[in-house]
Order: structure tokens, then C-alpha cells, then sequence
DNA sequence: AAAAGTTATTTGTATATACAAATAATAATA
DNA sequence: TATTATTATTTGTATATACAAATAACTTTT
């Protein structure tokens, strides 16, 4: 079924969130290659290009809360992918060599994701459907 | 932080997905008068407009998968606001009084969760940002 | 310098969601 | 009619996320 057809397409809850899934599993896709998901995919690419970064920083620019960003580091470490270092209360986060590595096949995946949505709605029309996003997001309470 | 100021803002899966938790956001305080999260809501009023409807209905209707809806049906049976019977392979899924006694407030929350997004928009730039949104979801795999 | 307040991070727990497999019923075909 | 395929739903399990509380460190005020 279309969601444009649902009896709810009117509802920006509704619509926001149908159209975040769908995005979220053609970005699955894209990111399958190197067996992350798009969240830890992109948490890995600011820490290999902002060595040394904090959790804190990292929550801001993921617009996720700390603790969700603390359990993608988690699991980042776990893959080797990443480590910490704790001095007082301040963490700091660097990529292995192993993630290191990994950075071009990375932003292949970036590129494919791109190339799929852009392929299905266009580069002019996707860039306008982000940027009235945008508008209302940065209105909307965080 | 602003999410068009984030590195990725220009990344669909990071922006959708950023709007929809805002917009959950937005819309779990707007449904809080009926202690309900917005998709128990919504899977309720469509009960309650449609009695007898069945979980394969529901899913289409809402874009959740069938073990979602499964999800969202117990939880509603256990409030005592719906109820499930079965024939066959068949479920259908019924209101109870209680749930078509809070048809009106569940409309109105409906309403309150509007006006909390079209004060931040306006009502014209929201239909717009909705269509295209719905121009784009139809066009991806569900 | 002690007390109170603030900040950064993690931990415990809960949520909505999905996928894949299991069940069961029905329909189609041989 | 027996077998095979399809359909509807549920169940088991896993995911990403959030909230609230806990820690711990640092800063400001008194």
C-alpha cells in the first residue's frame, strides 16, 4: 500500500516516520558492504576524521542522545573498530587502524546510498525535499 | 545543534530519520492525555472506524509489519481497549465500549498533535513537505 | 577549602520496530 | 482426493533508540 493512500498520510507522525523506515532499510542496504548499519556507519566516519572526539560532540552532530551514542561506541569497540580513553570525565574516541582502513569503502557506501534515492527521486527534488525538512526540524524541540 | 548545521544533514536516511524522532517526540506529548503512544492510538481509532478489521489490514494501513501489528494488538488487549477473535486463519480485532468511549479525546488529540506542527510550519508549508514526502516514500520499496 | 552546582559519560531498563521461522488454515493443482 | 503452494497470523529473537538514574569530575560560590 502507498502511504500517500493510508488514511494517515496527512499526519506528519505518520508520514515522517513510514518514510524514515523505508529510508532507513534502503540505507541498510547500501551500508551491508562493510556489515554495519548506517547509525554506526557514520559515527565511525566522524570519529576517523575528528580523531580524539567526544561522545558528547558525536551526540550533537547524530542528533541522538548520549547514551544511544555510547551503545554504538560499544559496539564499534567490540568490532575493533574503535577505542576510548577516559581522563576524568572527559572521553575521547579514535579510530583503529582497522577502521582506518575501512575509510573509502565507507564513503562508497555513502555514495551508493546517494545514488539509490537520488536515482528514484533526483538530485533537484531531493535536495528541496531536504531542505524543507530542515526547516521544520530545526523548529521542532530536540 | 541544528540538524541542517550536522555534516550529514545532506544525507536522506540521516534526515528523515532525524525528523521522524523529533516528530515521535512532538507526537508522544500530544497523546499523553490518553496514555497511549501515537501508533497504539492510530491502530485504535482504525479499530474503532472499522470494527472487525483484520492485522493484515492494520499493517497495510499503518506500514508496520504484521508482527508489529501483532505487537500493538496485545498491548491494546491487555489495556482492555480491544479485543481479537479468530476463525480459521482469520483474526479480526473488535473495540471494546471503553475504547469507543475515548473515540472523541483520541480525536482530539489528533487535533492538539496538528496545531503543535502547523504553529511551527504553517498549515500550507506542511501539506507541501507532506506531499513531497509522499512523493518520494511511494517511489522506495515498502 | 567546603559545599553546592554543573557537566560528561555510562548504566539499567523500556520502547517500537523488524526479520525469520513457526503454525495453521485455505486454495490450487495434479 | 492427496499433495503442493499460498496466505494470515503469531512467536522468538534482535535492533536502534530513549529516558531516568547513577557516577564521577570539574567549576563556582560562599
Amino acid at each position: 500500500m502507498k502511504i500517500s493512500e493510508s488514511r494517515y498520510s496527512k499526519c506528519m507522525y505518520f508520514s515522517s516516520n513510514a518514510l524514515a523506515r523505508r529510508m532507513e532499510k534502503l540505507a541498510n542496504e547500501s551500508w551491508k558492504k562493510v556489515d554495519l548499519s548506517p547509525s554506526h556507519a557514520y559515527l565511525l566516519m566522524i570519529v576517523i576524521e575528528d580523531p580524539g572526539v567526544q561522545p558528547g560532540v558525536l551526540s550533537g552532530e547524530m542528533q541522538l542522545t548520549p547514551s544511544t551514542v555510547t551503545r554504538l561506541i560499544e559496539k564499534l569497540e567490540e568490532k575493533k573498530l574503535l577505542i576510548r580513553t577516559t581522563v576524568g570525565k572527559i572521553t575521547n574516541v579514535y579510530p583503529t587502524p582497522k577502521a582506518k582502513q575501512m575509510f573509502p569503502k565507507l564513503k562508497e557506501c555513502v555514495h551508493d546510498f546517494f545514488n539509490a534515492y537520488a536515482k528514484v527521486l533526483g538530485k533537484e527534488e531531493s535536495l528541496k525535499l531536504l531542505k524543507s525538512m530542515h526547516k521544520l526540524a530545526d523548529k521542532l524541540p530536540s
